[in-house]
DNA sequence: GACTATATGTTAGGTAGCGCACGGAGCATC
DNA sequence: GATGCTCCGTGCGCTACCTAACATATAGTC
């Protein structure tokens, strides 16, 4: 369905932020990149050396285990995007990220960035006031894994995601949900199990769908509405431009699978 | 002990990484403020104007729900500061902290930080680099709850704390340890007394001391070395420069308890 | 239409951590 | 030295979540 509709760059809330007149310096270097669902980011070394704006698609961060145990840390949409260590510090490790909904996302050289940045002007500020939300975000989920039941965490997962989509549709099995939020296959089923009875969600192999947002909301925890409410001071926060107009010849990169033989330079 | 001893601003890692030359414009702007065992910070609203700089002391940043329990999110310490959301962005709620070790912060207004901040030199940079530690430790944080037992949880506590204390000795009880980590009294007590047996630690009414670090780290989980690593990542960062001399003149104000009549402005 | 892989349902048994309640031991105050 | 308070030990029932194994249903493939 988005292999058709092109995404523009002003679909992601950050780029569309910025002044026609950093828009002119920075667009020239955007990358296309489709994101297959389950996609790693930050996996392979080649990738490294980009920054990522989501338009359609959504990631979520993930900590990892040496045993390969992992947990969510945020969600990142077309609200946002990922790369934010590379401007904090000169060298660090990214966060892996996890595509949890299929799409695309421009991407900029990290170098680019880094010398935007470094002006010291409007995408300076758009990041550091991102990186705020990020660390809402990650504060909030600590809090509510060590207090809510794994059916709140769900309820909250639901709701951040299809906020961030412009469907309620997330196609993602239930052993997919355990391994992002780090909990087994089984309690994941029986809180959806339990959420389908309720008429909250209905689901099929693979594909969840919200049908009573006012339900989950009922039974989320208020983490939900903390992440929610900093989400939405974000998007007011940010400025809307008009539209910088020559991004139609921006080129199509394809992103390798993990395991793949494509290699992205 | 540390009554009588005033600390130095150099104590302070970030304060000492300065040069000269910034040394000379912030310092004579500088509080020093006495942190009881305890005291909250940003509770009080007329704390929202400072960015506090620990040189002795040991704060935790809590996340808080709305029935009271709240969880740590990370520790702070002479190699840190608090109030890193007052630079990502303009108007935000603070995280809030807890001292738990005494000693004493010296504390600057937020305005003469964000104009150093708006420099783009040194102290932004030097600033930026401590919010990729924070973020290390909140998501480091996120994850060992999930995945691993409340004794685990302690011994990265136990050693997160002493590595930033020049002594193995912590004043706490275990019902404020709970409070910290989010459990209760009595997890905390069977994991201390299980840890005292193993002769890794002695305890008795409120004051806890690291008899056997190796024994500690051994039980730890992978969590504290990844926190551990990022911190001395992070020293080895700070560049050290001579002493601005100009630094007994400071005055030393003294902070109220929550509840205390003790206003400051 | 048979086969296979994938996705979800279900069950049984184990355990970590919780809420609650109570008891004892150290320390201070008068 | 009696009282009271803080700090810690301990036991019990309960629940959420886990490990493990197996059953069933759906979609895709040949």
């Amino acid at each position: 369905m988005t292999d058709i509709l092109k995404p523009k760059p002003q679909h992601n809330h950050i780029l569309a932020a910025l002044t026609p007149d950093v828009q002119r310096r920075l667009f020239p270097h955007l990358e296309l990149v489709p994101l297959p669902l389950r996609a790693s980011i930050y996996d392979r070394k080649s990738e490294l050396e980009y920054v990522y704006f989501p338009t359609d698609s959504l990631v979520s961060l993930q900590c990892q285990l040496q045993d390969g145990s992992s947990t969510a840390l945020s969600v990142v949409g077309n609200e946002g995007l990922l790369g934010i260590n590379f401007f904090l510090t000169e060298v660090c490790e990214p966060t892996r990220g996890l595509v949890q909904s299929p799409g695309y996302a421009y991407r900029l050289p990290r170098r680019r960035v880094r010398e935007e940045f470094d002006r010291h002007c409007e995408l300076m500020l758009l990041m550091l006031r991102y990186t705020q939300t990020i660390i809402t975000q990650v504060s909030q989920n600590a809090i509510c894994i060590r207090h809510h039941s794994i059916k709140q965490q769900l309820c909250r997962w639901l709701l951040i995601s299809t906020d961030r989509l412009s469907h309620p549709r997330l196609k993602m099995t239930h052993e997919f949900i355990g391994v992002m939020l780090g909990v087994r296959r089984e309690s994941i089923s029986e809180a959806a199990s339990n959420l389908q009875q309720l008429g909250a969600i209905t689901y099929s192999r693979g594909l969840i769908e919200v049908v009573d947002r006012t339900k989950l909301e009922a039974m989320a925890c208020e983490c939900y509405f903390v992440v929610k409410k900093e989400a939405d001071l974000l998007l007011a926060y940010l400025p809307q431009h008009q539209v910088f107009p020559d991004t139609d010849a921006i080129p199509v990169h394809h992103l390798g699978q993990a395991g793949d033989s494509t290699v992205i330079q």
